[in-house]
DNA sequence: GACCAGGCACATC
DNA sequence: GATGTGCATGGT
């Protein structure tokens, strides 16, 4: 049964890792910030761009909505893509001023549904920064799959190779309580497993998921 | 120097 | 609908 196994490698992953305390970040805007920096970019690279802009001031919606596209490229250099991912702040901005006039509180009221949808339509934001965003920063029950999650779980056998993002969250929502905190959790974890033994190149043999009955496949990757 | 990172949009077939 | 490519810095 998946849920089980689900609840078993979280177990395992928790009792190893511990709490992880995401999302790291001190405000709304700062968690949604670093959703889209960190988009096929490591985290430590998303930390330089982030401390950055703090320093010149501009993390809030509406100081970095004042700034153009330019100037908001040339604090987030560290983090990489950094002229797509200016606009992608843009995006979301122009977006968060013309249906909210700039304030985030206003979308606490929204659905998750609607509010994903929402997320969704911005160009820049796709299905993992939206539930990213949806998650961690306004405390939806969202489950958050990203590469890791579609690593592991295919190499424990829970879903076929090659699922796409709705059938990895389905996976997951359909075989767990939806809860906010576990879900949060869950999802920080699957990240901190996958960075150090899940990678293209693994490293199962030392990987504290190996001890499970089941058996990891390797011809798929 | 190669490989990888907490994706996404767009082109092409 | 599936597959390929550009976007870019910084750590291992």
């Amino acid at each position: 049964m998946a849920s089980e196994q689900l609840t078993e490698i979280y177990k395992i992953l928790f009792d190893t890792f511990g709490p992880q305390h995401w999302w790291p970040g001190e405000t709304r805007f700062e968690i949604i910030t670093g959703a889209i920096l960190t988009q096929n970019t490591s985290w430590s690279n998303v930390e330089k761009a982030i401390a950055n802009l703090k320093s010149a001031g501009c993390l809030t919606p509406q100081k970095l909505n004042s700034m153009d596209t330019a100037q908001i490229a040339e604090l987030i250099v560290p983090a990489g893509y950094y002229n797509i991912k200016a606009k992608r702040l843009k995006n979301f901005l122009n977006r968060l001023f013309e249906n909210h006039q700039g304030r985030l509180e206003s979308l606490e009221n929204v659905g998750t549904d609607q509010l994903r949808q929402w997320l969704l339509a911005i160009k820049g934001i796709g299905p993992e920064t939206a539930d990213s965003i949806l998650l961690y920063a306004f405390d939806r029950p969202v489950f958050v799959v990203d590469t890791y999650t579609a690593r592991i779980a295919a190499r424990h056998r829970l879903i076929e190779p090659g699922a796409d993002y709705e059938q990895l969250q389905y996976l997951f929502e359909s075989n767990l309580e939806q809860d906010i905190q576990l879900f949060n959790e869950y999802h920080a974890l699957l990240v901190q497993i996958g960075k150090n033994y899940c990678k293209p190149k693994p490293k199962c043999e030392s990987c504290p998921l190996n001890k499970l009955p089941h058996t990891i496949n390797f011809e798929f990757f």
